[in-house]
DNA sequence: AAAAAATGCAACCGCCATTGT
DNA sequence: GACAATGGCGGTTGCATTTTT
């Protein structure tokens, strides 16, 4: 049995009961959790919001799966936590927040480019006298940046996908339904990372660059490989200003022309900077650009 | 059978990002 | 820009359960 105790305010702390877990499972389904700070208090819980909302995303949620791993999730959960092993801050393309605050035509998206960008300065790394940006919109989770080159009557749409800035164990659960980023984060500590240091004892699946003290050095080297491409920095004191360089490497490899989905974190990318050639198909998939943004239009137009 | 140790996992805590004013 | 409220994430804890001695 266990023990009732209880904060300082006089809220619950706890393994959750039955019939706590019915009040907030009939509140949230009829309701929806418009705001986990009031909830227990209309829901009739003598509990903390927060540890409605934890109880709720982890365990009461609709389609939860409780119990035991497939061995599938686990290969998926190494797979993926190996690819996403450090939280994804770096920022590829920036854009400084007033520059484009005119450019966005509605108002909801320029409030919403407005907001991320405002914890995200992003910054594109363009010559204004060879491109401009013809518009920046919301499309779902990605910001789309359209950017037009001048002379040479071509233009191309970067897509960053906004979901490349989402924790660890969030991506990870992402990609196994029923599985919350807390249990997922339990697999790995008390299974799966004994499993994966007892299959590397001996053998090092780390590059022979990597550094162990810099993890975000190791993402810029492991983003853009061995290619001549500089890779911006936040910490860059030029990084203020908008005209700066181009966003183009030192030799002719990689020359955009057409519309590019580029998404920079994602693994295509990466691996088109290794294998140009084979994910160039991936990269250029404008019919999936284009059907997103139909999407998005049919989404928000009257 | 009982005690000790190990394990698993739900829940908590603190920090930081996001959003509103 | 400053501040406050809220939300989300990662690391950690505490306790129930299982395994070992």
């Amino acid at each position: 049995m266990v023990k009732a105790c209880y904060d300082k305010n006089g809220l619950k702390k706890g393994a959750w009961s039955e019939d706590e877990d019915t009040k907030l499972r009939t509140y949230i389904q009829r309701y929806g959790h418009w705001n986990w700070g009031l909830l227990p208090k209309f829901a009739g819980v003598s509990r903390c919001g927060k540890s409605c909302r934890l109880r709720w995303m982890n365990y009461l949620r609709p389609n939860m799966k409780h119990g035991n791993f497939s061995k599938e999730e686990d290969d998926l959960v190494i797979d993926l936590h190996n690819k996403l092993g450090n939280k994804f801050v770096q920022i590829t393309f920036y854009v400084k927040t007033f520059t484009y605050m005119h450019i966005c035509t509605a108002d909801l998206e320029k409030k919403l480019v407005y907001y991320w960008a405002r914890s995200h300065p992003l910054k594109i790394w363009l010559n204004p006298l060879f491109a401009s940006i013809e518009n920046i919109f919301w499309v779902r989770h990605c910001i789309c940046i359209h950017v037009t080159y001048k002379g040479e009557f071509s233009s191309e749409a970067f897509l960053i996908d906004i979901c490349s800035f989402m924790g660890r164990w969030s991506r990870i659960a992402a990609k196994l339904p029923g599985r919350s980023d807390n249990e997922i984060k339990n697999r790995w500590n008390t299974h799966l990372k004994k499993r994966v240091q007892g299959d590397q004892s001996g053998s090092t699946s780390l590059g022979p660059d990597h550094d162990q003290a810099n993890p975000k050095a190791n993402l810029v080297k492991e983003t853009y490989g061995s290619s001549n491409i500089t890779a911006p920095t936040l910490d860059d004191e030029t990084a203020g200003d908008f005209w700066t360089e181009p966003f183009l490497p030192d030799d002719d490899i990689f020359v955009p022309s057409g519309n590019y989905l580029l998404s920079p974190f994602n693994f295509e990318f990466n691996d088109y900077f290794n294998c140009q050639s084979s994910c160039h198909d991936v990269m250029t998939t404008d019919e999936f650009l284009w059907s997103t943004l139909d999407t998005y239009v049919e989404d928000n137009m009257e």
